[in-house]
DNA sequence: TCAATCCGTATGTCCGGACAATCGAACTAC
DNA sequence: GTAGTTCGATTGTCCGGACATACGGATTGA
C-alpha cells in the first residue's frame, strides 16, 4: 500500500515581471503570501526545493531566498534543513503591529467616531517631559478624545506631543487617527515602548466613560519614537475592559 | 567656523574568527550590537561604508550586508540609501518576545515562587478544546498555579496543555517556568495569539489572590503553537495589576 | 527484529561582481 | 542670494557559483 502524501510539493503559477519597479523578491513575496491567503498553499504543503524553484522563474537562488525569507520572517513559512519549506499551519494572521485604536476599530467594521475634547498647548509635566525627552515646562501640544462605537464611549485618549512636529487640525483628529496623521505629515513611525495594566475608574473617568466609579479599567501608556530617535508621542490611554481589549498575534525570534 | 561632527563615522576594532562554527555574519552581528549596547557605537554615528567595512574585515559585501540587515530588523540600526547605515537614537532595547512570566520576574531580580495547586487530567471544556484543536470532552492536562514574588501572591495562572505531550511534574513547575519545561522538552515555540483585558475580581479570585472582591484585575488569555502549528497551550491568567503590568517594545514593520 | 551507518536532498553560508536608485552637498546659472 | 542641476557617495537589487551542514529515509549489519 502507497503512503499518502501528506504534505504534497505544490506547483504553482508565478510570474515576474522583470520591467516592473517592483523588486523581483517582492513580487515574488506577494505571490506566495497571496497564494496562503488564497488557499492555493494548504498549510504544511512543501514549497518545492529553491534551485528548482530559482530556475522555474528565471530567477536566481539569491533572489529566491530573499523572497521566501520575508515570509519567514513574517511567521507564514518554516524551513528546515535537508527536508524544505512548508506553509506554517497554524492560523498566523499578521504579527504584531504598531497599531491605533482607529485603525483597529475601522478594519473591525466598527465605525469609530472622535470627539475632541482638549486641543491646546501646556507646559510639559515631569511624567511628559521625561516621556518626550524634552525639558520640563517646555510647551507640549496636549490633546484628549473620547473615541466612540457605535455610539458608545469605548476609550479615553489623552496624548502629548512635541510643538512644532505636526498641526493639530481639531477637524482632522475627529475624522481621522492620530497614527495616520503622523504619517501623512511625512514622520516614520519606528517604534514604540508601552505598557498595559488594569486600575479602578476615579469619579471623573467613570463619568467621562459611561461607568460606576471604580469599575476595572484597562490602561495603556505609550512612548512612540520615529526613525531618528525622537520621541514624536506619548499617550496615556484609558479602555472599558468590556468594550475593548488588546488582541495580538507574537512570533518568536529564535 | 567648522561645522562640528554631529555624525561622526566610527572605526571599531573588529575581527571574524573563520575557523569558528558560528556564521560569519552572526559574530559581526554580534559584536556590532555589543558595540553599541557597551556605547563605542553612540546613537547616531554613522557606520561607515558596506563596502570599505567588508574589504577591511576580509568579509564579502553580502555577509556584511546580512550581518547589518539582523540589526536593522533588530530595530538597532538604520539604513539610509545615500547616506549610510547609523545607530538608531532611541534607547530600543529589545522588541517584543513571546516572554514568560517566569523569565520576566527573574530577569528583573525577582525571585519567583510557584504552588502548584492543580495538575490533574481533565476532559476539556469546549473553550479549551476549541482553543488547543481538540474534540471537545478529549483527556487534557490541567495545571493551575499561584505565581508569587517576594512572598506576595502576584498572578493566578491556569493552564491546559494537549495530553502527551510531556509529563507534567509538579517539583518541576514549582521550580521552573512553563516554557522553559517545554522547549527542555524539544518543542519549538513558533508563535502565539493572545489577548488582554481587565475585568473585576470574583470571589473565588479575590481570596487567591489575596485581594478584594471586585478588584481590577488583568487578565490575559494566550494560545501557544508550535513550528509545526499544532496549539501546544492555552493559558488563562489574571494579574494583580497592582503588582504586574505587560511592558513590551513594538518595532514598526514597514 | 532492531540498531547503526550511509547517502541523497535541501537549506545554510559565503564569495565577487555588476548596475540601479536615492540622498545630500557642491556647483552653476539666473 | 536663490533656485535648479550635477555629481559623488552609499545602499538596494540581482546574478551565478561554491562548499558546508543537517535531516530523513534506505541500506546494512548485528
Amino acid at each position: 500500500m502507497p503512503k499518502p502524501d501528506v504534505d504534497p510539493t505544490v506547483t504553482l503559477d508565478l510570474r515576474v515581471d522583470r520591467s516592473s519597479p517592483v523588486p523581483l523578491y517582492f513580487q515574488l513575496a506577494q505571490q506566495l503570501e497571496a497564494a496562503i491567503e488564497h488557499g492555493s498553499l494548504t498549510p504544511g504543503s512543501l514549497l518545492g526545493n529553491e534551485i528548482e524553484l530559482a530556475a522555474r522563474l528565471g530567477l536566481s537562488r539569491p533572489t529566491v531566498r530573499q523572497a521566501i525569507q520575508s515570509l519567514v520572517d513574517k511567521g507564514l513559512l518554516v524551513r528546515r534543513r535537508g527536508v524544505g519549506t512548508q506553509v506554517v499551519h497554524s492560523q498566523v494572521k499578521r504579527p504584531l503591529e504598531l497599531s491605533s485604536l482607529y485603525d483597529d476599530l475601522e478594519s473591525a467594521g466598527q465605525r469609530p467616531a472622535t470627539n475632541v475634547l482638549v486641543n491646546t498647548v501646556v507646559p510639559a509635566s515631569a511624567e511628559v517631559a521625561a516621556a518626550l525627552g524634552v525639558a520640563e515646562e517646555t510647551e507640549v501640544h496636549r490633546i484628549e478624545r473620547l473615541r466612540l462605537a457605535h455610539g458608545e464611549p469605548m476609550a479615553y485618549l489623552t496624548n502629548h506631543l512635541p510643538s512644532g512636529l505636526l498641526d493639530l487640525d481639531t477637524a482632522q483628529l475627529e475624522a481621522t487617527g492620530l497614527y495616520r496623521l503622523m504619517r501623512t505629515a511625512g514622520i516614520t513611525l519606528h517604534s514604540a515602548r508601552q505598557s498595559i495594566g488594569a486600575r479602578g475608574a476615579t469619579a471623573a473617568e467613570a463619568e467621562r466613560l459611561d461607568e460606576p466609579e471604580g469599575a476595572p479599567l484597562l490602561t495603556m501608556q505609550r512612548t512612540t519614537y520615529d526613525d531618528t530617535g525622537r520621541a514624536v508621542e506619548f499617550g496615556d490611554h484609558i479602555y472599558r475592559p468590556t468594550r475593548y481589549s488588546f488582541e495580538f498575534q507574537l512570533l518568536v525570534r529564535p
